[in-house]
RNA sequence: GGCUCCAUCGACUAAUGGAUAGGUCACCACCCUUUCACGGUGGCAGUACGGGUUCGAAUCCCGUUGGAGUCACCA
């Protein structure tokens, strides 16, 4: 049987890096097996529904490479790929429960409810399930009285019947036999009284007629994972895999959550290198073994199991990212790099570079910082002619016996012919060297006088970046100056 | 609190009962050097604790402790 298996968001604004992680593995098992990916959307919360949220979900998952075969917007034989698109399928589906006695209904009252729990409470302490026998339902009504109670048009939802006694035992791929009693079971809600499913039944439904094979996600799915085997043995159904996977952590290890700093895929994606993104996620939880690092996309595809999976969550720490971003950066051509300096120069509104000289700006510069953004901030002398002399360095490399040094240099690099690295620095050796000093006594003071930053790329690189007469004009409107 | 899951350097992880517990990030030192970086070399730092099984345990078992998740007419 071929691999299917499916990421089932909710639209609820933007896609969390938890999920994009899920999303990852599950794209990646589907194509190591050469199965294939499905996106659902879950929306049958209707309060929670956000307005264009799934187009966000499908842009950023395209982002980040994964391009499922079957969504809402591409189609497939099993669709429609929208949960509240398919009401009728879960009505139809909880009449076979109904009429096998697996499912009753239900219409107690929220303060009902509320009022069992408190008591529930109030004794053995620890169980807040549905008091099944003690409540308003078809089972204690009878089946006649509650036909006549919703005829009557008294709002009514539908619980699963949880077997007594009975020892649940699910095989997970990554954490092996899980066991629970049913005694632990809630009869959870499987129709709302708004006449939506729940997730637990609209998932499983959706599951076994898409024909998933493999559910992959996150860990917080584990506890209610016994429900739906009961489900699945209700429906007489084959369940499929499971696989839990380890949490994404906040460094104070609680799951991950937008309170510590940003969790939404479209905030990274302004930040990081695409592929970047991804080896770093990837990594987190799973590892094909050894000591490399860098994996490129197809090489995770090729790597991938699950049995490699981690069982512990794995804190979410973008200090190891930002040198993955380091690392991916240098393998970019200039041509990317200044295409990618370009939209940032963009962004605070300088425009008219040529494109030519970016690349050439960018690439001198990879080394030196951990994303392109930062250029316009580490090496403000390439878009400003304006230069703000950083106070320590002045003091450090400028006095007046400097400036005798300087003065003839000056007028010697004006008659250089290219105005070149080559020529800038043979030049400069042949000044040094005639006049017995040492090349930095004089490059500290070129790179005050040109950039007025104590950091950057070689010197004379620089200077041929900046150009003759910008490189001549600070020069000699510092030297007046100091 | 009940239930379930989990536990290797500060962080991400490797080590499928057998070497001095390996690598990466971060941090520190040194080298290189034209500043800052890159790079190179080295360093710091870990099997939560206690039992047991075994010739041998990070690894298997039990207990303890700690952490997390979950316990909705949300997913």
């Amino acid at each position: 049987m071929s691999v299917r298996v499916r990421f089932a968001p909710s639209p609820t604004g933007y896609l969390h890096v938890g999920g994009l992680r899920t999303a990852l593995y599950n794209y990646l098992f589907a194509k190591h097996h050469n199965g294939k990916m499905i996106l659902r959307i879950e929306d049958t919360d209707r309060s929670r529904f956000v307005e264009n949220a799934t187009e966000n979900l499908i842009s950023m998952l395209e982002w980040a490479g994964i391009i499922v075969d079957e969504s809402p917007t591409k189609g497939g034989e099993f669709g429609p790929y929208i949960q509240s698109q398919r009401t009728n399928i879960y009505l139809e589906h909880i009449h076979i429960l109904l009429n096998n006695g697996k499912a009753y209904y239900a219409f107690d009252t929220a303060e009902e409810l509320d009022a069992m729990r408190e008591k529930l409470q109030a004794g053995n302490q620890g169980d807040y399930r549905y008091d099944r026998m003690n409540m308003k339902n078809s089972i204690t009504l009878g089946m006649d009285k509650a036909i006549e109670l919703i005829n009557a048009g008294i709002p009514y939802v539908i619980r699963m019947l949880v077997p007594d006694n009975e020892e649940i035992i699910f095989k997970d791929i990554i954490r092996g036999e899980v066991k629970i009693s049913s005694n632990e079971v809630d009869d959870q809600i499987l129709i709302k009284s708004d006449g939506f499913p729940t997730y637990h039944l609209a998932h499983l439904v959706d599951d076994h007629l898409m024909g998933i094979t493999h559910v992959i996600r996150g860990e917080e799915w584990l506890p209610s994972t016994p429900k739906h085997c009961i489900l699945y043995k209700a429906f007489g159904w084959e369940q499929p895999e499971f696989a839990h996977l380890p949490l994404l952590l906040n460094k104070d290890k609680t799951k991950l959550s937008k309170r510590t700093g940003s969790v939404a895929v479209e905030d990274f994606r302004e930040k990081y290198i695409k592929d970047a993104f991804i080896n770093f996620v990837a990594l987190l939880g799973w590892n094909p073994t050894g000591d490399r690092e860098i994996y490129d996309f197809q090489e995770l595809i090729d790597l991938f199991n699950l049995e490699k999976v981690n069982k512990a969550g794995a804190v979410f720490d973008l200090q190891k990212l930002d040198w993955f971003n380091f690392q991916y950066l240098q393998k970019l051509s200039p041509e990317e790099m200044g295409k990618m300096l370009n939209e940032e120069l963009l962004k605070i509104e300088k425009t008219g570079y040529d494109l030519n000289w970016l690349n050439k700006v960018a690439y001198a510069l990879r080394e030196r910082v951990h994303f392109i953004s930062e250029i316009p901030n580490y090496a403000p002398y390439f878009f400003n002619d304006e230069i703000e002399y950083e106070q320590d360095y002045l003091e450090k490399h400028w006095n007046a016996d400097k400036k005798n040094i300087i003065l003839p240099l000056v007028f010697e690099l004006e008659k250089c012919k290219d105005f070149t690295h080559d020529e800038l620095h043979s030049t400069t050796k042949k000044y040094c060297e005639e006049n017995g000093i040492k090349m930095k006594e004089v490059i500290h003071p070129l790179r005050l006088m040109i950039t007025g930053k104590s950091i950057g790329a070689g010197m004379f690189e620089t200077m041929e970046l900046i150009g003759r007469e910008k490189c001549i004009s600070r020069m000699k409107k510092f030297l007046e100056k100091e």
